[in-house]
DNA sequence: AAGACATCTATCGGGATTCC
DNA sequence: GGAATCCCGATAGATGTCTT
């Protein structure tokens, strides 16, 4: 009994943690509300329900019968298919298949997508879409930062390696490369800062093969 | 150039079937 | 059992032509 409580209220906590999560995330177009499916590489991700949901659908599968009349327009990063465990994509129980559609995707389906809202879909997508891509980590310029003195320059550096470590180190990002470029142009500035700020320079040694969290050093 | 009309095309939506 | 897929009739929207 007491053991049935406490599953019942470690799931009643877990439910209500899941449910915080997704109030954070949820995007919101005109009165729908959508919580984008975390496909664990970052982006934003529609199954056909939430596109069906957008585009005022009765039925969701008009979603999926426009992809397969339109498919061979769409590419790999538009839309995949991935196995979820259950309804609720968060939460236990059984495993089925899901057709995903990036913000690119779900663009192209409001683009052949007949519905009124279709139009005001796209202009939403497009929005959101710019939105995702333009994470800007930007550079860290060496040459510009003998213009700077003291603590800025060192906040410009830490704010960078943070960025770059944010958007590049994740694994299975295929921006690793990226992100040890930014490790060499963080201890060249590194370098700089503490010869301009005329402390002595420890042996920062060999750069490991496996990113460490900026934060957490 | 703009409006009216006819024709064509693609989408919608319901139902049935297939597949995992 | 439910998502994916296929089929089909109705119809909205796109397109082309003609007239003013």
């Amino acid at each position: 009994m007491l053991a049935s409580l406490d599953r019942l209220i470690s799931y009643a906590a877990k439910v209500h943690f899941i449910e915080k999560v997704n109030a954070m995330k949820a995007l919101t177009f005109k009165n729908h509300s959508v919580v984008p499916f975390d496909n664990g590489d970052g982006k934003i991700w529609f199954t056909a329900e939430h596109l069906a949901d957008l585009l005022e659908y009765k039925d969701v599968k008009q979603v999926n019968k426009i992809f397969h009349r339109h498919k061979d327009e769409f590419t790999e990063n538009m839309t995949t298919k991935v196995t979820v465990s259950d309804k609720s994509m968060t939460y236990g129980g059984l495993s089925k298949e899901v057709r995903l559609f990036s913000t690119r995707g779900a663009h192209l389906i409001g683009m052949v997508s007949r519905t009124p809202v279709a139009k005001d879909l796209r202009i939403w997508l497009l929005d959101l879409s710019e939105k995702e891509s333009g994470i800007e980590v930007g550079c860290l310029e060496v040459s510009n930062l003998t213009q700077l003195a003291g603590q800025k320059l060192h906040d410009v550096i830490a704010a960078f390696d943070k960025k770059s470590f944010k958007h590049r180190g994740q694994k299975g990002s295929g921006l690793l490369a990226q992100r040890k470029r930014d490790i060499k142009t963080i201890k060249e500035a590194t370098k700089l800062a503490l010869q301009l700020t005329q402390i002595a320079i420890p042996d920062l040694g060999v750069f490991p093969d496996t990113d460490e969290d900026p934060e957490a050093a």
